[in-house]
DNA sequence: ACGAAAGTGGAGGGAACCTCTCCGTATTTA
DNA sequence: TAAATACGGAGAGGTTCCCTCCACTTTCGT
């Protein structure tokens, strides 16, 4: 499809280079919202580079996290086929939280509808949760009134958590999981109150934290 | 102190209730982010009428919650008097996410260092928190190993979750919230992993949600 | 009922920020 | 060494927001 046109001259390749890795850290370390021209000064180069190998800020975005994003849809395969469903279940959760506290741009991809990205990990995500769920309930680990489309919400408090003490202690998002994860296991004392979402309303539902309304 | 002036003229003082009104459902829908423009419009006067009688919008977002607040810190008060500690300890959370929930303002307002008012809500916030989760540990409802500056956190959770879902269900962040209370019930099968943060700590954390770094 | 005092609306000044383009200059490559 | 390619970064053009200014309107005491 995309036939590779000749290869970049030594200078530009390399600058390429080092426009995908600066964009890595700053994406990281501030999320998404940076600007190109942060990352062209972290990457020593002009914003005028930038624009020339990437034609706006979305190309670099999915240039940066392509890679991300697989290592992550063959995780959530990989958890999926555990036999002992709560470790897949939990390890899957702990994966991918432990990614997105390492890297603001990846949660603000996940929880952003202007990358386009989310459907991607969707397509491996639900399969993966849905199965992880259904067995982890049969072999009695998981409480029963868990769904696998609270995944997404519980996710997004891990997330909240790994934000805000990201300064303190960049690990102490670990603490509140491990209440989550409590309480999560089977044994509950406490029915869950209201409807259980679905995997169609939590999709929708996610790709608007940061939105405005008219 | 502020030595009330002459009072104001009849539709002055009209105009400056429907101000009010307006920014306190302004507020609570949008968060405090919102301009004094959309305050204005929503009102139905024009901008400059806001700033004749809030000097900033800092004034008007402490004209709107100076009551909210005092209602939080005598609820903080009464249910740390409950001789139920485990009652008045998640009394407590629930209805600061109760709260929160129906008032994305309030949620902006704890958390952003701008408007200098967490500092009021610490003041009961702290005494409140250790007291309730002291008792209901020696009354062996609460683990051992949660702590009252993890009471925090735990909200700021819940808050993420209430806000994403708001659209969807507002009430679904109850769901939520009852996970995590049965994750900090006394008998819990995973130790809390790291050390135990402090008061000091998460204060200073708190206030740098959505800040930007140089 | 009239005039001074108080209040009003909303255009727009000024500042900050962002994305992306343009083009004179510099580097690479054959 | 010349043609092709790439570079930097000023700045165009757009948006957003806070707040001010002032010609016009309303209130209220006398």
């Amino acid at each position: 499809m995309t036939s590779d046109t000749r290869p970049l001259r030594a200078d530009a390749e390399r600058n390429r280079v080092r426009i995908v890795v600066a964009a890595r850290e700053v994406f990281a370390a501030h999320g998404l919202s940076v600007t190109l021209d942060d990352v062209a000064r972290s990457a020593g180069v002009g914003v005028g580079t930038v624009y020339r190998r990437f034609p706006n800020k979305e190309a670099l975005v999915i240039a940066v996290f392509d890679h991300v994003l697989d290592e992550i849809t063959t995780l959530l395969d990989k958890t999926a086929a555990d036999e002992d469903a709560w470790r897949g279940l939990t390890g899957l959760i702990t994966a991918i939280a432990e990614r997105q506290a390492a890297d603001r741009g990846l949660f603000d991809l996940c929880t952003n509808a202007d990358f386009g990205q989310a459907d991607r990990i969707a397509e491996h995500f639900i399969p993966a949760a849905d199965s992880l769920v259904a067995r982890a309930k049969a072999q009695g680990a998981l409480r029963d009134d868990f769904a696998a489309p609270d995944i997404g919400p519980l996710l997004m408090m891990v997330a909240a958590t790994a934000e805000m003490t990201r300064t303190l202690d960049p690990d102490l998002w670990r603490r509140y999981l491990a209440l989550l994860l409590d309480g999560i296991r089977a044994g509950a004392t406490t029915p869950l109150p209201g409807p259980t979402p679905t995997h169609a309303e939590m999709q929708t539902v996610m790709h608007c934290s940061s939105s405005r309304q008219p």
